[in-house]
DNA sequence: GTAAAACTAGACGCCATTGTCTAAAACGTC
DNA sequence: GACGTTTTAGACAATGGCGTCTAGTTTTAC
């Protein structure tokens, strides 16, 4: 139990969950072989066994790690949440481009996706945690992210929940079907989807005081 | 081959079509097992083998088979779309409410999602022409719709697809998490869904002259 | 260097499933 | 009522995957 027998280990460990992801998701629980998986880890199928009683405990392990691993990813990219009111159009296309390309549009994304929806009623527990700490805390903190623009008066919103998850929706608008095909959109793809989210976006939720000459608001010309 | 020998082996087919799309939902193509969909549809297994050689033609039937009837669905409900520019909101939050229900919550939206996202690799074919016939011609329907309520003035839009997209978007932000479980929301929720999207809908891309006295415009008092 | 631990390759039993086959039964037509 | 078609129930071989076991090899610890 000492260190380099923890790191040999920890590195088969590791080997056998990313091959396990990869065929999880191309295959599905149920088209899954412990043999591929074996295969694919460069690994003997008795070490899986090893390190993992069955099947279905090699399961939860990798969609557990996904899982964290997913996690970790959307705080660290919550965390470039545009702070000040400059720029805000090209700061707010540029957090929609990472969200969507490091959070939902990679392979933890695509992966999290497939199982939820195939395996998600197998398993209520643990995707039930997974929504909790992910989309569930990423509504919250988006939410409190748009309020501290709005307080700095550049944004103009009545309900921060609704349009937090508006903000995602419309991120994805664009993406849906490539998406939903688990095909990997390109980099100008995703920055045109941003561009037209957050374009969208801020006609309905923009400030009329923080507009810039750049883009003046369809609006303004009203008179009452 | 008489009228009455093809109404019991249609209704044979459809037994059995029904019961193995409800099947493979739930366990997809490898997890479906013939002698379930036998028990579901109750019908022996061999009259399963005697309509389709084996479990891959009765697959690609289903998928054919519920992608017709969603298809026909979609175009029911566009037939729907409001025509005239009074009442606009409540119009299209309507709308949105039958698009949602019927078409994208229901069993057949489920089962197609959920066979997309495992199996579409694996039958580029089928799922492309799904895409077109189904979600393309959305788009393009949609939009054209779009255009002809900008061109009562009844909206303001620069780009009819974009909106297009966005307002399929917009409308399904609230229940994405339920969809992603399978989970089927309540009128309440599909109302709410439906009149939260519509209200941004129409904050980003309403026209100012069709404003009505209950929900004035934010930027209508801005002098500039 | 040695001992313990981990890994490998392969064989094995077990079980579920696929797809075929057969004989009997049900159904519809004439 | 007789005939052809369809359906049924069950047996059947073949396949493939799971999980175990064993014997031999490599890696790691000390």
């Amino acid at each position: 139990m000492t260190g380099h027998t923890q790191r040999g280990q920890c590195a088969k460990r590791m080997s056998i969950l990313d091959a396990a992801a990869d065929v999880f998701c191309r295959q599905g629980f149920a088209g899954a072989s412990i043999d591929e998986i074996a295969a694919v880890a460069c690994v003997s199928r008795q070490t899986i066994y090893n390190h993992y009683r069955e099947k279905e405990t090699l399961f939860v392990a990798v969609v557990e790690d996904v899982m964290n691993r997913a996690n970790a990813m959307l705080f660290s990219v919550l965390s470039t949440f545009p702070d000040r009111a400059d720029d805000l159009e090209d700061e707010l296309t540029a957090f929609a481009v990472r969200l969507n390309k490091n959070c939902i549009c990679n392979h933890d994304g695509k992966f999290l996706r497939k199982l939820v929806q195939t395996e998600g009623e197998r398993y209520p527990h643990l995707f039930e945690s997974w929504r909790q700490q992910g989309p569930g805390k990423l509504t919250t903190a988006l939410s409190a992210l748009f309020a501290r623009l709005a307080h700095k008066q550049a944004l103009v919103i009545d309900d921060f929940d609704v349009a937090a998850w508006q903000f995602v929706a419309l991120g994805n608008a664009d993406l849906q079907m490539m998406i939903l095909l688990g095909a990997t959109p390109t980099d100008e793809e995703l920055e045109k989807a941003a561009r037209n989210a957050v374009r969208t976006f801020l006609k309905a939720y923009g400030s009329p005081e923080a507009e810039k000459a750049g883009h003046p608001p369809q609006l303004a010309a009203i008179s009452g």
